[in-house]
DNA sequence: TCTGGGGTCCTAGGACCC
DNA sequence: TCTGGGGTCCTAGGACCC
């Protein structure tokens, strides 16, 4: 039996090139997408990346980085970056309708029916046309597991020599090119396990692979070990095509500004229930259990508090007024005066259908009241979706919204709202 | 002044039961 | 010198991913 490949498509510098690929004046100069509140680097253009501006780091404390070095900034435009995803994996789709789409930016592809020699070639068409249609360069790694086609793709991004394409076709293959994979990089492997491999003297992905199985099965948890034999070809972790249901739906955010009033926070935390809410009808399911929680700023040396409370509604619901009900009642028992809150968020958890809701003997309202509740929902929903999604909300989110998060360089919505559409102009 | 958000899975430890 | 032991379930916290 021909041995399955996994061809792991990943689209470079995702935020940065979707910024580009509407802004050409953007191609070659230094690029960095902040985080929401414009509070981190997200993603990075290669110019700056190059200035050691590191993944994740606070944007106030590179300021005179990115001012001397001209370096372009945008917040984050995730409706813009969630289309452009979604028109590179319909065009990876073209060629292989069985695909994971494992996150925003990549996806796995099963290569079966491919002649060895042609497979490579098969791998530059497609990076090719992702190019052409979408505007996003993309790296494409081969190999016989997913960890390999990981590390594959990772050399293929770094080494210009592979110009964003590398198959491992062998063992051989697989070892010139783990050896220069720092085992931080290896998938599975973070920061501490890091930190302990190299306590080992394992600092590359090909010490790893070659780990000793005795020492392996003394020292690895079940994910470590299971990374040790995907390194070694073989495969542990399926292709998972399906797009499973979430088991746990969260909307947290830090604020704009510092609040304290807990009518703000109520406000707050009201639109975050609301969102949350559309995300769960959206994957037709309903809560059985809210987490609510409010926090300072850690960073901060003024005073401290951290509280977060669980509910228990008496039916589960995805009614966007019982579930503020809820959470508001949690939020009032954990509010204490004083304190300069800095974020908030509820997560709803303990999901189920919303087909097979247990209606609770004490339950207010019978089944109908139920169905017609979620009508309302869904109409909501769509008219959100058609006119954006203020357009209808509930009155207890407020509306001047003081703590709203900074979003100073935003980016047009290009590619979903009419009035943005990119106008060309003949010369 | 300014430091993101949303997920999954594993593990350790406590409660409980027989 | 003595204080059982083993299984299951639940949960909080940690590690990791993008």
């Amino acid at each position: 039996m021909k041995k399955r490949l996994f061809a792991l498509t990943d689209c470079n510098n995702f935020y940065v090139s979707c910024e580009r690929a509407f802004n050409p004046r953007l191609e070659g100069i230094p690029v960095a997408v902040m985080s929401n509140n414009d509070g981190c680097i997200v993603a990075r253009s290669q110019e700056v990346k190059a200035l050691g501006v590191p993944m994740g780091c606070a944007v106030h404390e590179y300021k005179e980085v990115f001012e001397k070095n001209g370096v372009e900034l945008f917040s984050a435009n995730f409706t813009l970056y969630g289309d452009m995803s979604g028109r590179v994996m319909e065009t990876l789709a073209q060629f292989s309708p069985e695909m994971e789409i494992y996150s925003i930016d990549e996806a796995f592809m099963p290569m079966e029916g491919f002649a060895d020699r042609s497979m490579e070639d098969c791998c530059r068409h497609i990076r090719q046309t992702v190019k052409q249609w979408t505007g996003i360069p993309v790296s494409i790694g081969i190999a016989s597991t997913k960890t390999l086609a990981k590390a594959a793709n990772e050399r293929a991004k770094k080494d210009p020599w592979y110009a964003g394409v590398l198959e491992l076709r062998d063992d051989i293959d697989a070892d010139e090119v783990l050896k220069y994979v720092d085992v931080k990089d290896v998938w599975g492997i973070g920061p501490a396990r890091a930190e302990f491999l190299r306590r080992y003297g394992i600092n590359t992905a090909l010490d790893l692979k070659k780990a000793p199985d005795r020492w392996v099965g003394q020292n690895l948890s079940i994910m470590g070990r299971r990374t040790v034999l995907e390194l070694r070809g073989i495969s542990c972790i399926p292709l998972n095509e399906a797009v499973p249901c979430r088991k746990a739906i969260a909307h947290t955010r830090s604020f704009g500004r510092a609040i304290d009033s807990l009518k703000e926070l109520e406000e707050a935390m009201a639109l975050y229930v609301t969102r949350g809410a559309e995300k769960l009808r959206g994957q037709g399911s309903a809560a059985s259990m809210l987490q609510v929680f409010i926090r300072t700023n850690s960073f901060r040396k003024t005073p401290q508090y951290s509280r977060w409370v669980t509910v228990i509604p008496s039916v589960a619901t995805s009614y966007t007024p019982e579930l503020i009900g809820y959470a508001l009642s949690g939020l009032r028992d954990i509010y204490q005066p004083g304190y300069r809150y800095h974020k908030a968020g509820v997560i709803f958890s303990a999901l189920v259908s919303q087909g097979q809701v247990q209606l609770s003997l004490f339950a207010s309202q019978g089944r109908e009241g139920n169905e017609r509740d979620l009508r309302l929902m869904q109409a909501i929903d769509r008219l959100n979706g058609h006119w954006g999604r203020s357009a209808v909300q509930p009155a207890a989110c407020g509306l001047r919204r003081g703590w709203k998060m900074r979003q100073e360089k935003l980016s047009p919505k290009y590619s979903t709202d009419w009035n943005c559409l990119p106008i060309a102009k003949a010369c």
